[in-house]
DNA sequence: TGCTAGTGTGTACAACTGTAAACGGAGGGC
DNA sequence: GCCCTCCGTTTACAGTTGTACACACTAGCA
């Protein structure tokens, strides 16, 4: 299982995604710098990404550090464990017996890199060694299947 | 405002989810059965359900069938579109770069059946054929890699 | 024929989300 | 010293989601 020590990565929306992607490549940033670079792929007000800003901040995703007047705004969680949090959170709704085709689906819109597809492989491999024939749905609380 | 035809998967509820799965396994399903069903895994109220019935048929994402005076529920998009769309939608939050680590992520945690995995390495070594060396990040406007 | 049980509709209400105007304090320029 | 600009804070407001009470209708039962 993950490392996490809060079970449930907290819910990101849409809009707050925007905002932590370019958090996490700046590593540090300060709102206004923020709020430029965001300003050229969505048309939000200032105050909007502010609010923004300050959700994100009172969720406990960023934390803020004063320098001078201002603040840099930071992650709290890595880039990769709010991506596999909200990745496996997704897939706690679907049916058991239809991840894998789920799965199957991605794969084949994903752009992925050579690299991606050894480490997908070598992982899928191993595995291969344990995976069950069959996998039962859960979608029903009698045994019922789908 | 006007509602448009939907052009994408309405965004689905984690509680709205739960209905689906109980109406995709059952093909057409009373809401007098639905609710037994769903009080089985949730506490939910009668009324609780029925809201959430309403709103789905409001979405869309269910029809009714009139038999005697009751109604009949049934999908209007199948599980698989639904999950598929889901999973694409969240996918696209994430950073271009990153997305093969994230699927990396959850084939190891994901159960998955020998089927799955022959289907996935399938897809893989398809892929591998003409996949990358890499892929940029897309978190920002300008060029710049996270 | 009036009552009951089952099913659908109206309404409610708080929390969260998307979006943004307006306000207040501080540092810099004149 | 005064005003402007920058940045953070307050407030706002509509739409969505989670949750549920209460009511209306109809068909069958007493």
């Amino acid at each position: 299982m993950s490392e996490s020590i809060q079970n449930s990565v907290q819910e990101i929306t849409p809009s707050e995604w925007e905002l932590m992607r370019i958090v996490w490549t700046k590593g540090k940033i300060y709102s206004r710098e923020l709020i430029d670079l965001l300003q050229e792929k969505r048309s939000w007000s200032d105050s909007t990404i502010k609010t923004l800003l300050r959700r994100l901040v009172k969720k406990g995703l960023l934390t803020t550090e004063k320098k001078e007047r201002r603040f840099l705004y930071t992650a709290t969680i890595s880039e990769t464990a709010a991506m596999n949090g909200s990745a496996e959170q997704l897939f706690d709704h679907l049916c058991a017996m239809k991840k894998g085709a789920t799965l199957l689906n991605l794969v084949e819109h994903v752009t992925l890199t050579q690299d991606d597809i050894a480490q997908l492989q070598a992982a899928l491999s191993r595995k291969a060694k344990t995976a069950p024939k069959q996998v039962d749905c859960d979608c029903l609380p009698n045994d019922e299947q789908c």
